[in-house]
DNA sequence: TATTATAAATGACACAGTGTCACAAGTCAA
DNA sequence: TTGACTTGTGACACTGTGTCATTTATAATA
């Protein structure tokens, strides 16, 4: 978190760091976003900026934080507006952070902001049924699976359920990493969620 | 990828390097590892390794690469020994990783590979899901979500609905982060997918 | 208003790490 | 043995970080 002389800062000078911060987050990855830029965009010495803040993580995640606040009372709000219809709500908020996008710096900022490890690390492990690789691998997989048992209808419902188990798979081994999770609860919570999306989330009566 | 020369050291060159760079991986995130620890720890010169790598990517992605391959190998492997079941192909090898981990230095390999900017963010965006959350945030959405017509049975079934929901959806948004799709298509990948998780992956007369 | 205490601003500096380059050392074919 | 090519090496210039002693501003008090 920023530091209090931060956020007494006059209005104006803090507007300014935050500007320069952005600009800088969505030129380059957190990773290579230098302080040394934000100060000399900003015109703000060093020193004050060790006053506010601890390094650049510290902006970063404190812009980033903004977002996800939004977001987050964005969420909160939608539930009650569609009467506690998740699938909607998940729906119209992934469609306002794409229309959120079509603003070049905020498209810029989200990309540096997801692509970094996440997603390098996660398309070495799904690189494999990544569409612009759609070619041979997809196919070596997509041929060696099952479907007698699975309630698809053509290959491209396919592939989006093998993205989809992926998906979870991954999410699941990240938090099992995140939070030390022991290893029968990890298994647990996974079997869980796979027999969850075997079964479906929705009552079939209401599809 | 490594350069030709690395390719062509001596075998236990190679291993000294390789291990000296898993290592300071193990140590620290990609973001915080340093050459200068990896050729301190190898007693390779500095000169030396930029003869054989870029940079510090270049090593970790290496690394990394070795463990994608293998688990893509095991993948298709065990399709075939399964009949095709991805399910039970994904849960063995989620097992596996697991196990993998008991190890520390691969522990802290994979902790450091999948936490950095994964973790952080993705918990920004889901920590109100988060187990060691659970309380008033958890609480204050699964109220609001109207259950009458989910297949659920129990808040515990709730909560790790939702994670899926959350999960797929994050995944999606990385994705069309990094590879440009066009809204419409991304809207439409999403839609199906929330379709296949709505109505199941697996035939109802075999569950 | 003068005095003093407290908070904030500043930039020079020490330090750590990166990538390059000129030169040294090896290898190997003719 | 020579020459052509490949590989090894570490000093060096450069970039960036975080700290700290000092200055400046602010505000409370006599």
């Amino acid at each position: 978190m920023p530091k209090q002389t931060f956020f007494n800062l006059p209005e104006e000078k803090k507007q300014t760091l935050i500007e320069a911060a952005k600009k800088e987050f969505s030129r380059v990855s957190l990773y290579k976003a230098s302080i040394s830029n934000i100060i000399k965009t900003s015109g703000i010495p060093r020193g004050s900026f060790y006053q506010y803040f601890d390094n650049k993580e510290d902006v970063f995640f404190f812009l980033l934080n903004e977002h996800a606040k939004e977001r987050q009372k964005k969420f909160l709000f939608l539930l009650k507006e569609t009467d506690g219809d998740i699938f909607e709500t998940v729906t119209i908020l992934y469609k306002s952070m794409l229309k959120k996008s079509q603003n070049q710096e905020n498209r810029d900022f989200f990309r540096n902001a997801f692509l970094n490890m996440n997603y390098k690390i996660e398309n070495i492990y799904t690189k494999e049924l990544d569409k612009s690789h759609i070619n041979k691998q997809f196919k070596k997989i997509s041929h060696l699976i099952n479907t007698s048992k699975l309630n698809i209808n053509n290959d491209n419902e396919l592939f989006h359920a093998i993205k989809i188990i992926m998906a979870v798979t991954f999410h699941n081994l990240v938090q099992s990493y995140a939070k030390e999770i022991a290893y029968d609860d990890a298994v647990e919570y996974f079997t869980l969620e796979m027999n969850l999306l075997k079964k479906g989330l929705y009552k079939h009566d209401d599809l």
